[in-house]
DNA sequence: AATCACGCCAACCGCCGGCGC
DNA sequence: AGCGCCGGCGGTTGGCGTGAT
């Protein structure tokens, strides 16, 4: 019965890419373009299924892949994301130019995982709320003091400027997507947005590009939002979305807030 | 030298959402 | 609206390499 089961599912299996293999799949990709897999691979008469062509290609084939031991700083950022996103290894990766969200996640599991395990399991969520992670989680940063001695409502809390800035209300959802979200500014997509955000939230350059900052607009219950770029402040960036962390007030201190575009 | 245990990572699996018909 | 196909995603598996015994 077991034996049946596994040889059912190890039927198909091509196990590791070959050369050849590659190389006829790299030479169709880079004419015809990404796209079809499964049409690609009875093409090609390859005897792996489309979305093995097509994980080859993203995780292996694709130009600028970045292979080799992940540096300090992309390693201190995985940590940091994803303590905001949770096992979203794709959006992780996708702040990680030349690595996969297999990598990613690899990398998480054999190296990461063990360091954090202190912070326990998170599966597939950015915060555990039974034992509100978010609030130890930025106790451990020294970049957020100000953010954690604030909590407790002693400063007074500046509006934002009133030009500034032009965000979409947030939709607050209910679910238990964790304390992470996205914040999307409506009519800017280059970096002009980004200016004008930073502007708002006095963005400190010597702040390893975090931010702690008041977003009483966004949510009367929310006190602060704890901001994270990938890049470099006013760079061309690639997308219109800013990552934040939220917390609540005194009232649902922990408890976690989500703002999704 | 042989064997075992373990870590790493590429590849696969199952689920889900989007899209076209 | 329902269905099927496709692609994307996160979780899991299995094979290989390496260090320990």
């Amino acid at each position: 019965m077991e034996e049946n089961k596994r040889e059912k599912k190890t039927e198909g299996k091509r196990g590791l890419w070959k050369a050849e293999e590659d190389l006829i799949l790299k030479n169709y990709v880079e004419t015809h373009g990404e796209g079809n897999w499964a049409k690609v691979s009875k093409l090609l008469g390859l005897k792996r299924g489309g979305k093995s062509c097509r994980l080859r290609w993203k995780n292996y084939l694709r130009p600028n892949i970045k292979r080799g031991a992940m540096s300090k700083e992309e390693e201190d950022l995985i940590i940091r994301m994803h303590n905001l996103l949770g096992n979203r290894w794709s959006l992780i990766a996708g702040r990680l130019p030349g690595r996969t969200d297999n990598e990613v996640k690899n990398y998480w599991n054999t190296h990461l995982n063990k360091k954090t395990s202190v912070l326990g399991k998170r599966k597939g969520k950015a915060i555990d709320e039974s034992n509100h992670q978010s609030i130890p989680n930025h106790q451990n940063n020294t970049n957020t003091n100000i953010a954690i001695e604030n909590q407790g409502g002693e400063e007074p809390i500046a509006p934002p400027p009133a030009e500034l800035p032009m965000i979409s209300s947030p939709k607050t959802t209910t679910d238990d997507e964790g304390s992470m979200g996205l914040l999307k500014v409506d009519g800017l997509t280059d970096n002009t947005w980004m200016e004008r955000a930073v502007r708002w939230f006095d963005y400190d350059y010597d702040n390893n590009y975090e931010i702690e900052t008041p977003l009483m607009m966004m949510n009367k219950n929310l006190n602060y939002a704890h901001m994270v770029f990938d890049e470099e402040p006013f760079t061309p960036c690639l997308d219109s979305f800013v990552l934040f962390e939220a917390f609540g007030t005194d009232s649902d201190l922990g408890k976690t807030q989500s703002f999704l575009p």
